[in-house]
DNA sequence: GAATGGATTGTCT
DNA sequence: GACAATCCATTCA
């Protein structure tokens, strides 16, 4: 995943995510049927979705299913590649990171060392200057759990990491499948 | 027009 | 382990 903005990039390795899948789903913000704030949801897949929760923290979702299946994967962690110096200028304001793994590990500190605003809503993941990409990277081993921080629907075991990798968040050995 | 609460994080006890 | 920080979409009157 890379970000553009001015002269620096920033960019790193997905390595925690979180699927929302569908109205049924009652932590996904679709649950409520359409409403204003999430209709890139129920836009093509590809785009971004950025939201501001609790105030204070913009989180990144990318839109996974056709037009009318909402649906979205919430970006958690990245393993930092690219633009480290920008992410620590970034982070660094009000608390120290103690290491660069934690630069952009949960989804509060990932849009913060990205720089995200609803600015970044809506945004082409392929042809923006947010986006996914490929690597080559996806052979490390991925783990299974239930989502975290959320209220509902924790039953559904759709959160997906890369197995004991030091960026993602949350509480080691809550795998439900290996 | 006012009240409510959330897909979080860092700090303090 | 509890709580404050802090804003907007949604809900209710």
């Amino acid at each position: 995943m890379h970000r553009a903005s001015d002269q620096a990039l920033v960019a790193g390795a997905i390595v925690e995510v979180e699927a929302y899948i569908g109205e049924s789903d009652p932590a996904c913000h679709a649950a409520p049927g359409p409403t204003p704030r999430n209709a890139p949801l129920y836009g093509p897949p590809g785009i971004s979705y950025v939201y501001l929760n609790y105030g204070m923290h913009y989180l990144l979702n990318a839109v996974t299913e056709p037009e009318g299946s909402p649906a979205a994967v919430l970006i958690r962690a990245i393993a930092p590649l690219e633009g480290l110096e920008t992410m620590r200028r970034r982070r660094g304001g009000r608390a120290r990171v103690p290491d660069d793994a934690a630069l952009a590990r949960g989804p509060g500190n990932l849009g913060r060392a990205f720089g995200l605003t609803l600015r970044q809503n809506q945004l082409d993941l392929v042809a923006s200057r947010l986006g996914i990409e490929d690597w080559g990277l996806s052979m490390a081993p991925v783990s299974w759990g239930p989502r975290i921080g959320i209220r509902v629907g924790v039953d559904r075991p759709w959160r997906c990491w890369v197995t004991g990798h030091p960026a993602v968040s949350g509480r080691p050995g809550t795998a439900v499948v290996p």
